[in-house]
DNA sequence: ATCGCCGCCAAACGTATGTTTCAAACGTTT
DNA sequence: AAACGTTTGAAACATACGTTTGGCGGCGAT
């Protein structure tokens, strides 16, 4: 087993379990048991769990905050008049990517980042302001250009409304999987929840 | 110290502490200690840590839901048209109620509401299910009537993402205290944000 | 071939948690 | 006033956790 093999193995386990449990009902046993790895070899590779969690948030992150970065600029430098709709549906569409891995990868973050802002995890919120703030500080700039008449302290409020929405609904997603299968006879994808979630963000921000 | 002066200690003490850091990261040495009470009076008196979280939102909820459909029920009989304002106003105003110490209890609330879910807390989901389904469905059917455009299927997710915005927001308020102290030097109460959320879910519900 | 490094493993350590125990104190009833 | 059930108190218990340790094995460089 080569190194890089058990380091990723740790990874897609803790982000799975992660997601699943929360933080601190995740113990480094469980993680290491179902990865099949030792328990030693979370310390021993990452230091501590506190540096598995930022490992985790980082492999998803990174890639996926430059790939958006990227994105926005070139909307950035397009001269025509932005559509709210449009800057999400492109947000939207990077998040669940063209394959069929990507919009469970999506799910399981979004639960991660849930998790992250409900739980204590100061040292987690501060290293994802640090090195991902940027872009979204870019995201509100250019958010800003496709609603002009809201004051930009309401636009504040409405982005985290929003936030909350998205991350709320993805990390009671099994729960609201026997609710929606109950009531409404039908089961729910990622990209479901992306349909019906765009509407909404858009009448909202707008506002009443 | 009379018996329910020691039980009434522990809720108090574990409805804050649970809010502030979450159900598996507050002990019950954290709880007995701040309330001034014996270790062993939380299973002499509860049973288990789990009745005891059971034990704090019964508390709170119990008397809230109550008032909340005697409410509902009144505006069930208004013959007139019922606007989506009017009902999510009569239920914000009754969250935060008419003294001072309501919205901050509300506030605690809403961030517990925010750990039961993204927690896995399943006992509690199926208890607080139980318990208060019935209120949740009669707000359900007042809400179709406010927006009888929306298809009942669409309204279900807008008012599962509207639920993620107020918890959402509520369950990361000290850290949006700080932000939004910085970005925009002023602070924020449970009113501001009912003020602000308002406008935005009336926006969602009723779509782009 | 040997040395040194790196990753892996089983085991143990120290600590914190939820829970239980049992005697003492309290309050009510008789 | 005595007896009883109820509540509190200090201590111990069992368990689970994150972390550390020291030895073992392979692999490339010297």
């Amino acid at each position: 087993m080569s190194q890089s093999d058990t380091v990723r193995r740790i990874l897609d386990t803790a982000e799975v379990l992660f997601a699943q449990k929360g933080f601190a009902e995740t113990s480094l046993r469980a993680i290491t048991g179902k990865a099949g790895v030792n328990l030693a070899a979370v310390n021993y590779h990452f230091g501590s769990k506190e540096a598995l969690i930022q490992a985790v948030f980082e492999r998803y992150l990174t890639p996926f905050c430059q790939a958006l970065s990227v994105k926005l600029r070139e909307l950035e430098l397009d001269d025509g008049p932005l559509s709210l709709e449009r800057l999400l549906t492109v947000a939207s569409r990077l998040a669940l990517g063209s394959g069929t891995e990507e919009p469970r990868r999506a799910m399981v973050f979004f639960r991660l980042a849930g998790q992250a802002y409900s739980q204590p995890q100061d040292h987690l919120r501060a290293y994802l302001r640090k090195h991902y703030g940027d872009v979204f500080n870019q995201f509100t700039t250019l958010l800003r250009r496709t609603a002009p008449d809201v004051p930009p302290v309401e636009l504040f409020w409405r982005v985290h409304f929003s936030l909350g929405a998205v991350i709320f609904t993805l990390s009671g997603m099994e729960s609201l999987q026997t609710i929606s299968k109950k009531d409404f006879n039908r089961s729910v994808s990622a990209s479901d929840i992306a349909q019906h979630l765009l509407p909404f963000v858009v009448g909202g921000i707008k506002g009443n």
